[in-house]
RNA sequence: GAGCGAGUGGCGCAAUCGGCAGACGCAGCGGACUUAAAAUCCGUCGCCCCGCACGGGGUAUGUGGGUUCGAAUCCCACCUCGCUCACCA
């Protein structure tokens, strides 16, 4: 493209054209006023962003994008979309009289920006700062109204400072499950203290050593280190969180395997918080999806715990408890199942196979303890990935023993296997075959017995032996349940629930139960460009936090700061965490004011996981340079406070990607509620309105080899395309730089302008749906700018051309429909339909030729203004108004102009229109009925037929159904 | 396997409540300007048929059925695509 010579040739023609050229000296200008001018900065009520009172004074907005990762390869033009949708929307809000807070800042730490600079020898401070400035340059250049006061990054230490202190407000709390929130831990100590709350042992709490309260605590704490089996990614050299792990058992980030492994390792009790994340997800106005992700991923279901008696193989009894939602099934538990890690497992087995054992259950192995070992060896070494794709071959051993299912009194032999999993309910469940799809491959495996209890309604029979697969409907009768004191024959599935229940309460074997799949969050990471925890360690390895005059504890500038990562597959390998390396920095005295005098400690040498910075950053957006407090209360009540008898407040407009649904959106509720328990913040949520965009895809060429060719090579011949010469095959996916395809902000803004680039990414559809990049297409919201310019500008001299004169009617209904029409569009972020609203009146006005009225004009500077902000305020200015667009009234529709002087009245003749009447739009439905059926053409149509029927809908349509 | 969502011109899409299908834009086609091209401007544009033309008729929203005076829109079944979850007891 031969840009100086389009340039000199436009302008040689029209020496004012709108042109790229001219749009980059409109951009560059206004920029550097809104800038000089802070249009943007919107007031606090009070502090060091305190201004305008009366701007104050009006409604809040606050309008929030998913802040980017600073990712050294740069802006493509899928990045912008949602921070342009927010920027249209946060100017139309600041038009239609609110106070807006908008702005973006950077979430820097984190893996990917780590491996950036391991790859390419920087320190990823110094790349990730580079990358962050890379990208505001690029943001800057879409004309943003962002306000630059408050952005900040995640890895500045103003921010990572109450990060840590948010941290250790976390981890010196815990859950009062009867206050149902979270308290101060020194309020948990107390009540062990006064014997208000027995210790765990029943011991006095003076009683205990400082180590041994030191563990009581951590048995409290929302935030706590623990030996747990954690996910430990080898390929990465760290552990992750269930989250972060795919369903195929692979990091989300690499896609290395992923191994169960027991490790000591810092969590997060969201589990606390289950109910309350599931139950306040109501009031959020969130799309329905991301709701049920949210919901599915909180996994809460009803049911009950039973015990069923054991014997132990040494001597006495005791009972494995296991967690069912099908007690109705209870007479057809033939079978027991542990997880294989269940604690319970080794106190079970026996010594020797008992008499007459099936020789399938022992798997060949001489004695029990033999086969448990084994077997426990061949499950450890699986990765997820493996798990995963054998589950439908199930797998397991009998340990020998048998426990007594305590209805029907039978006796049932139990079975480890890896179908069941550890950290879910018991870790052990009753197995139902007949009527539970795992339980029934199994017992065909290991050639269980199976009963059936509920009656089949499908006609299969009563003889589980001869099904296909089990039978698991809820629309049945229960059958074969009859025991001592109980029966449940004849009952529907949630009668004999119920029945079951009460049954096994009224013994004291069995309670209801609410389980849930969450897990705790685990909440350490085994890497270097993170937070580092407050945390230190005696000399007894007791934990101790960093008291708040110590924050920020600076992550140290080291020289080593690769991880250590082993052979993605190689399940027999150890974290080994960065910071550890730097002795000088781990080995600390300190005094931490707890009256101990200066003692010598370790520090903590894990960091905090990449979702700590973006748990809270939206209140951080709201006060960004308080040092006392993470957020002034005032200010956090003004921006965040419940409203209008709302349950909860949080922000107005969150935009981003679906993507996040169980990650990030799940913690940062789950802080937010945290902080809200203990009194920092005035909202639960932090969230109200949650809005997913969609992605920019792009089309990928590859050649005959699959290898991805530069898209922008390829020529298109008669339907097929050719990439130097070959024919490649063309495919709808992601953009990026490794499919050849990225087109970036920077180049589409060279070639027309930032104003062309927002308004086609706002018109390409509609903002939730994801649709294909087509630069060719861009040109037509170019043009729109061109004709909008030259509705107002003369093209030659450069003059306005504006009209005093009156605009006529056919203009004021076209203008005040576009208002009104728009208005209701933006307000409900349907961007593409209101871009063409815009242009439809633009064109009535390009079309009825001669000067534009002036009034005309200067409404439609200001509806375009949301959109293309750049030349609305060039327009603006031009028609003589000295002070910005950005904060004048968005235009109100006059309904006046709303109403058509006539209306087109379809005829129809069985459903088929046969003719068009013009009518006065106040015409009545008997007037209507008489001038359609008065009609010449209608009587033409209609051939002196009968008619049987006539549907009036006046104005607008007749339908006249012949006899 | 389960759940959710979506299928409309060559393409992106529009149709707010069941009432003129295809707004707006791209591409295409015809024209103006130009020595020429690009850019720009004007016109045209679902498909099929009749007609020199004005115009007229038929048909059409993934497929098949249903409800209704009337269906892109509501209901049932099927097909295709996308997303999410997936041994959760």
């Amino acid at each position: 493209m031969s840009e100086t010579h389009s340039a000199s040739a436009a302008e040689v023609a029209a020496p004012h054209r709108y042109t790229a050229a001219m749009a980059a000296d409109i951009e560059a200008r206004w920029q550097d006023f809104w800038d000089a001018e802070g249009t943007y900065a919107a007031p606090n009520p009070s502090g060091d962003l305190a201004g305008d009172p009366a701007r104050v004074a009006l409604p809040k907005k606050f309008i929030m994008d998913m802040f980017p990762y600073p990712s050294g390869a740069g802006l493509h033009v899928g990045h912008p979309l949602g921070y342009i949708a927010t920027d249209v929307y946060a100017r139309f809000a600041r038009m239609t009289g609110h106070n807006v807070l908008h702005t973006l800042g950077f979430d820097a730490f984190g893996l990917p920006a780590e491996q950036y600079a391991v790859q390419t020898g920087t320190h990823p401070r110094v790349s990730t700062e580079a990358n962050i400035r890379n990208m505001k340059a690029q943001l800057r250049r879409l004309g943003l109204g962002h306000d630059q006061r408050r952005s900040f990054a995640t890895i500045d230490p103003d921010y990572y400072r109450w990060t840590q202190w948010i941290f250790l407000q976390i981890f010196n709390s815990w859950y009062d499950d009867t206050a149902k929130r979270a308290r101060p831990i020194g309020e948990l100590v107390a009540q062990f203290e006064s014997g208000e709350r027995a210790t765990p042992d029943g011991r006095p709490w003076g009683a205990l050593s400082t180590a041994e309260r030191a563990d009581v605590l951590g048995g409290f704490r929302l935030a706590y280190a623990s030996d747990a089996p954690v996910n430990w990614c080898p390929g990465l050299g760290t552990v992750l969180a269930n989250e972060e792990v795919t369903a195929e058992g692979r990091s989300e980030r690499g896609n290395f395997p992923v191994f169960k492994a027991k490790l000591r390792q810092w969590n997060m009790r969201i589990t606390a918080y289950a109910d309350r994340l599931l139950d306040d997800l109501d009031a959020l106005d969130w799309p329905e999806a991301i709701k049920l992700q949210q919901r599915n991923w909180i996994g809460r279901s009803e049911g009950v715990r039973i015990d069923f008696p054991v014997h132990k193989a040494g001597d006495g009894d005791a009972s494995i408890t296991v967690f069912t939602t099908r007690q109705d099934t209870l007479f057809g538990a033939t079978y027991m199942v542990l997880a294989p890690e269940h604690e319970l497992v080794d106190a079970i087995v026996p010594a020797a196979w008992p008499e007459g054992t099936h020789a399938v259950w022992t798997g060949g192995y001489a004695t029990p303890a033999e086969a448990v070992a084994e077997y426990r060896k061949q499950a450890a070494a699986k990765s997820d990935v493996e798990r995963q794709t054998e589950a439908k071959d199930k797998t397991g051993v009998f340990t020998g023993a048998y426990a007594t299912n305590p209805v029907s009194g039978e006796r049932v032999p139990v079975f480890i296997a890896d179908y069941v999993l550890a950290g879910y309910g018991t870790g052990a469940v009753m197995a139902v075959p007949a009527h539970d799809a795992r339980d029934f491959a199994f017992a065909r495996v290991f050639e269980l017995p199976m009963r059936c209890v509920v009656e089949p309604s499908d006609g299969r029979g009563s003889d589980p032996t001869t099904w296909e697969d089990a039978f698991g409907s809820y629309d049945a009768k229960i059958v074969n349940s009859t025991g001592e004191g109980v029966s449940l024959d004849g009952l529907g599935v949630v009668d004999a629930k119920v029945r079951m229940t009460e049954w096994l309460a009224a013994r004291g074997i069995g309670e209801g139960t609410v389980n849930f799949r969450l897990r705790d969050w685990l909440f350490s990471r085994q890497r270097y460009w993170g937070e580092p925890f407050p945390i230190v360690y005696d000399e007894d390895g007791i934990a101790h936090a960093l008291p708040e005059s110590m924050l920020p504890l600076e992550l140290p500038e080291v020289d080593d700061y690769s991880p250590r990562t082993f052979d993605p597959n190689d399940a027999d390998t150890q974290p080994e965490t960065p910071l550890s390396r730097n002795e000088d920095w781990v080995n600390v005295e300190l005094d931490l004011g707890d009256g101990r005098g200066t003692r010598r400690f370790r520090r903590e040498t894990n960091t905090m996981p990449n979702w700590a910075g973006s748990c809270w950053y939206e209140l951080r957006y709201l006060d960004p340079h308080n040092s006392g407090k993470p957020v002034d209360p005032e200010i956090e009540r003004y921006w965040m406070g419940p409203r209008d008898g709302q349950p909860h407040g949080g922000v107005d407009l969150y935009v981003g990607g679906a993507e996040h649904a169980v990650l990030h959106l799940l913690y940062a509720r789950f802080w937010s509620k945290v902080l809200f328990d203990l009194g920092h913040v005035s909202s639960a949520e932090p969230f109200h309105k949650l809005f997913n965009q969609g992605m920019i895809q792009a089309y990928v060429y590859r050649d005959s080899r699959g290898i991805a060719v530069p898209a922008a090579e390829v020529e298109e011949r008669d339907g097929a395309y050719y990439h130097q010469g070959e024919k490649v095959s063309r495919l709808l996916g992601k953009m990026g730089k490794s499919l050849k395809n990225a087109v970036t902000p920077d180049e589409i803004c060279a070639e027309y302008g930032a104003d062309t680039l927002r308004l086609y990414e706002m018109a390409m559809g509609p903002l939730d749906v994801s649709r294909p990049w087509d630069t060719r297409a861009v040109v037509g919201q170019y043009r729109l700018l061109q004709r909008l310019w030259r509705n107002i500008v003369d093209e030659d001299t450069g003059a306005v051309t504006v009209t005093d004169a009156e605009p006529d009617e056919d203009t004021l209904r076209a203008l005040h429909k576009a208002i009104d029409g728009v208005t209701g569009d933006m307000a409900g972020l349907r961007f593409n339909t209101a871009i063409a609203k815009v242009t439809e009146v633009n064109n009535h006005l390009t079309k009825t030729g001669g000067p534009v009225p002036r009034s005309v004009a200067e409404r439609l500077v200001l509806l375009a203004a949301p959109l293309a902000p750049h030349i609305a305020e060039e327009l603006w200015h031009r028609l003589g108004h000295p002070s910005s667009v950005v904060h004048q009234d968005f235009p109100v529709a006059d309904p006046a102009y709303l109403v058509d002087e006539t209306v087109t009245c379809v005829v129809q003749i069985k459903g088929k229109v046969r003719a068009r009447l013009e009518v006065p739009p106040s015409i009545s439905d008997e007037e209507l009925e008489a001038l359609a059926l008065g009609d010449e053409t209608v009587r033409g149509a209609l051939g002196g037929a009968g008619i049987r029927k006539v549907i009036v809908r006046a104005p607008k349509l007749v339908n006249i159904v012949p006899a």
